[in-house]
DNA sequence: ATAACAGGAATGAATATTCATTCCGCTTTT
DNA sequence: AAAAGCGGAATGAATATTCATTCCTGTTAT
């Protein structure tokens, strides 16, 4: 007996993975319903209309990924030990929700997000807002507005996970070992 | 007396923006029309059809890009040089094509681009890919597939361009040498 | 010099297509 | 048997594209 929701988290799995590969505005009901393998009426069941869809799917996986980083956060620890945990909280994310981040990042500033999904993203940089700042007064990170430090590790990351989704990089172990440690002396503070 | 072909110009110029701004799928054609103060049948009168016109924007673009990387490159001098010519080139070509870098990084791996638009996409990817296949043969760069220190580099300058473009920050000459040196950091191999 | 004219350029209303949304009959559950 | 869930054809609005017509600009004839 499947559980009592599927179609509705199949409308979300399917407009996922359509918006992150062909975005919001070329992305159609028809197509989502097609590949939900659900009638175009029933997404109209569990949402008003295509803009709550693509809020409640933003809003969802903001939230989690916002969870997946807070979880088991080293606040405590030296600051290499933050950054990895931020990275590997990236990494994890994405293999457990694949078009997840690829999905929010190419949204993130998109007409059609609502007040609810700005609000819970400005939540989300404020994660690394706060790490970048600390990591200034204390001379570890580089004097750079924490707007641009996000901006290189995001835009890296995001720009990296693209190849290995197109399937012209592989994503070994390596391979993200050593991005991370690209992206640290990125935005650590050089002496 | 104008130049003949200026209302060609005025719709390229026109999709330009609205593509940078809104994206292709979410920019009409009387949108274009209307903000290049032309007739909407004109543009058809210069391109065969929407896709046409983006293709041809796309190509026009990568082309002047690649040429102004090309151009005045130091072939022959240090490693360091050479970089800060190609992110030079890069910020030059943004502030004289303001929303062109932009316009190609959202459509590089977008559904409409034909053979000649994506050909012309590789080799421009081609000039950082040598330049990074050179620096790791002399230990200068760090030993990561070069597919991935280009897209640490495009990736976190296309950001950092979003937000300025989003008026978050100002693209200061500071600014500027930091990103460059932080990026420098990112793909060069320390000692 | 002026007046008709030719032909390319431009227009925007008309048409064809696509898409979000609705509606209604069928199926499953309670 | 009623209610809720569902599918997918039907609808209407929005959009790309076409096309009949007008507008220039330069040329030829008077």
């Amino acid at each position: 007996m499947p559980t009592p929701t599927t179609k509705r988290d199949d409308v979300l799995g399917s407009a996922l993975t359509l918006f992150a590969e062909r975005g919001f505005d070329a992305t159609t009901i028809p197509m989502i319903a097609n590949d939900a393998k659900v009638g175009a009426g029933t997404i109209y069941r569990y949402f008003d209309n295509k803009e709550m869809l693509v809020n409640t799917l933003f809003q969802h996986y903001v939230t989690l990924f916002r969870e997946a980083l807070e979880k088991g956060y080293p606040g405590e620890s030296g600051i290499r030990e933050q950054f990895h945990h931020l990275f590997q909280g990236m990494i994890r994310f994405t293999n457990e929700h694949d078009h997840a981040l690829y999905f929010i990042k190419t949204h993130t500033s998109a007409y059609f997000l609502d007040a609810e999904s700005r609000e819970q993203f400005s939540h989300l940089l404020m994660i690394f807002e706060t790490f970048f700042e600390e990591g200034k007064k204390h001379d570890d990170i580089r004097p750079l507005p924490s707007k641009a430090l996000i901006a290189i590790i995001f835009g890296s990351f995001l720009q990296l996970y693209q190849l290995v989704r197109a399937g012209e990089l592989e994503a070994t172990e390596e391979l993200l070992a050593g991005v991370e440690e690209s992206c640290w002396d990125a935005v650590r503070r050089h002496s």
